[in-house]
DNA sequence: ACCAATCGATAGTAATACTTTTATATTTGC
DNA sequence: GCAAATATAAAAGTATTACTATCGATTGGT
């Protein structure tokens, strides 16, 4: 990863935490070991108490940080889709020909985070581990529509519309733009999910990829100009 | 639904529960009750103890049926998949034509279940909105691997086995026909998710169906004899 | 009438998900 | 360089959850 990332802050919403963990050393190494931790024990095992073992810090303590686990896993999938995000445009910036554009697009949104670029205290790789395993825990929850008004979904749905423009840009009339991309976001995640645990249940392996899988099924369906 | 049904009995695998729930009221009122309360509090709020309140009986009775609720949100799952496959195949057998059929599998596999057909205990419209808010925490935990191993996704993977082998009766040549049935399996419930509480992320409303989506995606993907 | 199974009631345990209070560091502003 | 403000650690406390164990009453079959 360029140079470029280790300067660029992602910004998350400001109601998912209580006090900014970006702010201060405990703040980080919350961050940082939340990930390891969840991606350890999985999110339904994960405590405060455990955690603030682990960084040898107290449970009360993370909790000036943040609310509860729930919002935690928030923050650390907003930064997720925003760190994807940044590297979509990124990456598709100045490609003029939407064909290209949309394949580039797809191919950052659906591949695999192998490169450990670590930007500071975050481990995208794990991070990415954990967006596969319990991104769904995030939103299948009673209080969805309420914590959608407060935005906490923003940076995920915008991701999700840019997809589709591109979509839109290589087929003005293909009428399923927003569902194809968000079947393409949500649907790369599960087919990863499948690859490592129900094998039988995906085409998706060693060789062929998510994004090979996905890039495909988007240029069957569109028609190309 | 048909009277057929009415008679019928999903098979669930033995290890999903200590006591079969069928054998008894308390059992089905189990069941019955909740899928109620599971759809009424969501799934993380939902307690045998509260449920024992509910049907005026006890939580160690309920104990007594199944071992925790992530076996019961199994049990469910299963007895869900089970129904779905019965008219599934009931649905598509003897058609001849292999894009009907596969039309017809999309349709029975996707459609919204609407009619109140409530086979003796088990309200399916209701459990068909548990299968899309809570569906996916049943196999998101650490343990997937070994409940894999006990067999208790059998049902949802021969679902989808199904769904793939008439993915390539249409199109022998096509390369991903498991992960794109897992896909359309998974996407569905999505979908429908998007529908209710993300409503700019997807397509699907009030006249568009997750099924038209799904099924006009299949076809352009797939190259017809 | 009796044996076994079923169920309800009660109690108990360990862990979770917090909240509150207090004492001690650490930072910063002047 | 010191006082004031802020941040953190430690400890204790509460309500709820997720069970387990025990016991007595009821019921159903033979």
């Amino acid at each position: 990863m360029d140079l470029l990332m280790q300067s660029l802050k992602i910004g998350v919403n400001e109601k998912l935490y209580i006090k900014d963990p970006e702010s201060s050393t405990l703040g980080k190494n919350i961050i940082e070991h939340s990930i390891l931790m969840i991606d350890e024990l999985g999110f339904d095992s994960f405590t405060f108490k455990k955690l603030g073992v682990k960084i040898n810090s107290n449970e009360s303590s993370i909790y000036r940080y943040f609310e509860n686990k729930h919002k935690l896993l928030l923050y650390l999938a907003t930064w997720y889709w925003g760190w994807v995000e940044y590297r979509m445009v990124f990456a598709t910036n100045g490609i003029d020909d939407p064909v290209k554009k949309l394949e580039k697009a797809v191919e950052v949104l659906t591949q695999n985070v192998e490169e450990d670029s670590t930007i500071s205290h975050v481990n995208e790789v794990v991070l990415n581990r954990i967006i596969i395993n319990e991104y769904s825990k995030s939103y299948l929850v009673k209080e969805v529509n309420q914590e959608d008004k407060d935005s906490f979904f923003i940076v995920c749905k915008r991701l999700v519309n840019r997809l589709s423009d591109m979509i839109s840009a290589v087929d003005q009339k293909y009428p399923y733009p927003i569902s194809l991309a968000s079947n393409v976001m949500e649907g790369s995640l599960h087919q990863y999910f499948l690859k490592e645990h129900f094998p039988t249940l995906t085409n998706c392996n060693s060789t062929i990829s998510p994004t090979e899988f996905f890039t495909d099924l988007i240029f069957r369906t569109l028609n190309k100009k």
